[in-house]
DNA sequence: CGGTACGTTGATGGTGCTCAATTTACGTGG
DNA sequence: CCACGTAAATTGAGCACCATCAACGTACCG
C-alpha cells in the first residue's frame, strides 16, 4: 500500500529526508495506483458506495503525486484541472492578500480532499502547501465530471463534497466572527480529534503537524494567543500539550468550551475573569458559561 | 415579467403590504414561470449560454415562491430539495449555535442563489429570511442534477456555481480572520455596489435592507461599531450614509481601503490613530497604509 | 558552536465590546 | 390625529481581550 512507501514522520527535517520511491524532478509519479489499492478510499466519498461504482471511481485516480514539505501543490493563478485526495501527509491552503496579508483556511489530512477553489474560475484561487512530506491522488476534473454524467451515484458524491465544503467554510466563519480565543482553540482541537477519529487514529493523542503561527492564522489570532490559550487549557487540565505532542484528557470538556456559549453579554464579564491568570492548577469545578 | 408584479418597495411596512398575485396559504405560487420570463436569468447562470441550454434550464424551474419580510425560506433542519434564485427582494442567510450565538454568512440579492447548503447533509444547516417581501425561483434539485448528467453546460454551470460559493466563503474568511473593522465594512460596501452594478442598478447609490446589527453579525462586529464607523467613513468624505440610503462618494478610495493594506505591524500604530477622532469633515489626504 | 526556526512567558496599550443615554422612525391603538 | 411602545440608529465613557513588543529557552542543523 502506497500509504506505507511515503514518509510519515514528520519530524524528519526537510532537507536531509530518506529517498523516498522517487517521482520525477516535478515531483509527480506516474505509477498506476488507484483507489483500490487505497486504505483510505473510503473516506474520500465519505459515504458507503458499490463495489461497481469503486471501480469506476479507480479509473479517475490516474496517478499519484508527492508533494515535499513546504513546497506547493498548487499555487493561486494555477490553472485548474484536478482536485486531490490527501493519501499522505498533511496541508494548509492559504488565501493571499497582496502584501502578506493572509489567510489560512484549512488543514487537509489523510482522506480530505483540496483544489476544488479552482472549480468557480478554472484557476486556482488559493495555495496547497504540504505541512510534512505527502502523498496526494491526482483525479482530473473532466474525467471526474464525465462520471458524474454516467454514474448517478458519484455525481452525488461530488456534489455532496462540495456542499459539505461549504458547510464546513460557514462553520469557520462563525468561528472567526463570534467566538472568542480560548473557544476558537478548543474548537480547533475538539475538530482535528474527531477528524483523527474519524480516521481510525486515536482521538485523545496527535501531532500537530502545524506551527502555533499557522493555528494562529487559521483561527484568526497571534501566535503568542495560541501559546497563552494552550497553556491555559492545559492548566484547567483538559489537554496535554508538548510541543507538536497532543494528548487531550477531557474531550467533554473541550466541546463544552466551544459550544456551550452563553449569551455575548456574559462573555468577558470581570467576575468571570478574576481567575484567568489566577495561578491555577485545575481548577475543582469550572463553568465555561451558562449554569 | 414578473419582476414587476412583485412588490419593490420595501419602505412599504410589513404587515400592510399591499396585496399581491397571492399565491397559496403557505406562501407558494405555482404559476408556470420559468427562466425566459426573466430579466436576470442570465445572472443566475452567470455566463454566457446558449438558447437551447436556456430553454432547458427554464424545464427546471418550476414555480415562483415568495417569501415576506421576516419569514424563512428555509429553517435549519428542513428537508433538501431545491435551491433557489432570488428574482425578487433579498435574504441573509444564518447558521445558528444553540443559545442565540449567531452569524450571518451572507446577503442573498436579486439573481443570486440560495440552499445549496443542504446539499451535503439532504438537510439544510442554515436559514434564510427575507429582509423584505421577496420572490424566488424554485429549482428542484434531481431535476437539476439529472439535466447536469444530459447537458454538459449545464453541468459545468452547477459546479461552478457550487465553486463561487466556496471562494466567496474564502474570501469572507480572510475578512473576519485579519481585518480591522474599518477595512470590513469599507470591504461590505464596496463588494455591495460591484453586485449592485453587476445586475444594472447604480454603484454610487443603494438601499441597505439590513440592519447595522446584521451587518455587524455579518462582518463579526457589534452594531455600535458598525455604526461607528460609517460614521468615520462619512467624515472622511467616502461615502454619505443617511439611514438606510448609502450614497458612495469615493469607490475607490473605499477598496483602497479595504484592499490595500500594510504589515500587520503597521496597523493600529499611535501615529496613524492620532486624527482618528478629530473633528475631520474631510482630510486633504488620507493614508490608508502603503507609501 | 553559532544560526535559525519555533515556542513560551511577561508587560503594555489599542481596538472594539459593553453599558448607557438619547433621538428618530414606525406601527398600533386610543 | 396624537400618544404610546418598540425597534433602529447614533454617540459617549470605560475597560477587557487580545495584539504588540520584547526577552528568553529549546531544538535542530550547518
Amino acid at each position: 500500500m502506497l500509504t506505507t512507501t511515503v514518509p510519515q514522520r514528520s519530524s524528519a527535517p526537510f532537507p536531509h529526508r530518506e529517498p523516498l520511491a522517487r517521482p520525477d524532478d516535478e515531483g509527480r509519479w506516474t505509477a498506476d495506483i488507484g483507489c483500490k489499492t487505497c486504505a483510505m478510499a473510503a473516506l474520500c466519498t465519505r459515504s458507503p458506495i458499490d463495489r461497481l461504482t469503486h471501480e469506476r471511481l479507480n479509473d479517475v485516480v490516474q496517478c499519484v503525486r508527492t508533494v515535499h514539505r513546504g513546497h506547493a501543490l498548487y499555487r493561486p493563478g494555477d490553472a485548474f484541472g484536478s482536485i486531490y485526495a490527501v493519501r499522505a501527509g498533511s496541508f494548509k491552503t492559504v488565501v493571499m492578500h497582496r502584501e502578506g496579508h493572509e489567510q489560512i483556511t484549512g488543514f487537509g489530512i489523510i482522506g480530505d480532499t483540496l483544489g476544488i477553489d479552482g472549480i468557480a474560475s478554472g484557476r486556482h484561487s488559493c495555495e496547497a502547501i504540504a505541512l510534512e512530506d505527502s502523498a496526494v491522488c491526482v483525479m482530473p476534473f473532466d474525467l471526474l465530471e464525465m462520471l458524474c454524467r454516467e454514474v448517478k451515484t458519484i455525481q452525488h458524491h461530488v456534489h455532496q463534497m462540495l456542499g459539505a465544503e461549504i458547510v464546513r467554510e460557514s462553520t469557520l466563519m462563525m468561528l472567526l466572527g463570534t467566538m472568542t480565543a480560548e473557544e476558537r482553540v478548543a474548537s480547533f482541537l475538539a475538530d482535528l480529534s474527531q477528524r483523527w477519529e474519524a480516521r481510525g487514529y486515536s482521538a485523545a493523542a496527535f501531532t500537530l503537524k502545524m506551527t502555533r503561527e499557522e493555528i494562529g492564522c487559521y483561527l484568526g489570532l497571534k501566535l503568542e494567543t495560541v501559546s497563552r490559550t494552550l497553556t491555559k487549557l492545559q492548566r484547567r487540565g483538559l489537554i496535554h500539550a508538548c510541543g507538536k505532542d497532543l494528548r487531550i484528557l477531557d474531550i467533554d470538556g473541550l466541546r463544552k468550551l466551544a459550544t456551550d456559549v452563553g449569551p455575548a453579554s456574559f462573555r468577558g464579564q470581570p467576575h468571570r475573569q478574576a481567575f484567568g491568570y489566577a495561578p491555577e492548577t485545575r481548577l475543582p469545578e469550572y463553568r465555561p458559561g451558562g449554569h
